[in-house]
DNA sequence: CAATAATTCTATAGATCTATAGAATTCAGC
DNA sequence: GCTGAATTCTATAGATCTATAGAATTATTG
């Protein structure tokens, strides 16, 4: 009935036209506010053939949860490897979830907003990637208390925390707003976090 | 047709259960996902009758919005204006803000999570509400910057905003967790916003 | 170009869900 | 306990929306 060649290219092209038509619809309007024929008429399609690449809306919602939060989980596994010091691993960071928000900015959303609506054993693999994302920012924590970069009074894991909240928060301003500096975000966000919103005692540059 | 006494005591009781059953309800499922027989459920009454207090569903969410978002915007009038340390005003806002979340959490949480979905002109009193409480924020912020309590190289619309995203972020886990210690997260938290994670240079506490 | 496979379309069953109308019930004051 | 007002109920019109089946179309390959 429904054949489906996924190693064909040209589906796979299609599918994933298909997830990103989802994550626009998803993003502007919420999973449950959405209806299937709004995405596939941003994909050109009529409402029923969309269930030639997904088997129900709520596999697309996984699909693009998925997909918003690969790609940024991918590159923390490099940022959290390599050998930097503290400050230019946390201005990475930083800049690394910005940046992805731009680029994939309504899959990102949709991951934060909407992936609890999705029944627990869908939400397996989400879970895993954004605990294993979590973890890898605490360690590079622990690894800056160590180095004496970070105040051994810090609790990592709170900090890990609030650094993810303040990204998240940012990213939906960079949404809404496509003129943001992304960069500028980044520097001034990891500027606050480094050295807080008080004057140094002693460094003098005032 | 319907009389409504909105003057009556026990109209007001049962108008203020109303509200309070549709931000469980909404904060559960969202607006989208939720049913108005759902909060009929929750209040014990049939569907129908819901529309007694309600002239629609998004009416309703309207009137949860607003009461998430009242009480806190209160307060800070009063943290604002109190003659404070700038110290003391951040921890009292950081405070207040995590406090209101355990309150009313579920209230907040629609207002944070589903605003959007109202239409522009339904907006009005949220957006008014919701400028003022940054406007107020950022003033602390400037105030600091004045008094010294503040590096002047500071970014206070930056600032005021990361406030506003690290307390949602972290009362989203204290909606979700009952035993989070909300005193314990506003301290830490106000730590971090004042000092950072660098060690500090001259105190020498270490 | 014929035949097979892949993709999209049309049409619809079946399950919602909002909002309304009018009947039934409960409450308050006398 | 009677009477009018307030509140809730029942029933339903009308508008969705998901998912499926099978027909029609388009692409691929020998």
């Amino acid at each position: 009935m429904k054949p489906r060649n996924t190693d064909n290219p040209r589906y796979q092209e299609q599918k994933l036209a298909a997830v990103r038509a989802a994550a626009s619809v998803f993003s502007e309007k919420g999973f449950h506010g959405a209806c299937t024929r709004d995405i596939a008429e941003r994909l050109g399609i009529k409402q029923g053939s969309l269930y030639y690449y997904f088997d129900s809306k709520e596999e697309a919602l996984e699909e693009v949860c998925l997909y918003g939060l690969e790609s940024y989980v991918d590159n923390m596994e490099a940022i959290a490897g390599a050998d930097e010091p503290f400050a230019a691993r946390l201005l990475a960071v930083v800049t690394n979830h910005l940046s992805r928000y731009r680029e994939r900015s309504e899959a990102l959303k949709v991951h934060n907003d909407e992936r609890l609506y999705l029944p627990a054993e869908r939400r397996v693999r989400l879970k895993q990637l954004g605990s294993r994302y979590r973890e890898q920012l605490e360690t590079i924590f622990i690894d800056g208390v160590a180095s004496g970069a970070v105040r051994n009074d810090i609790d990592c894991h709170f900090v890990a925390q609030s650094v993810i909240s303040i990204c998240n928060g940012f990213g939906d301003i960079i949404v809404r707003d496509a003129d943001a500096d992304v960069f500028d975000f980044a520097r001034k966000c990891t500027d606050l976090l480094l050295h807080g919103t008080s004057p140094q005692p002693a460094s003098g540059d005032e």
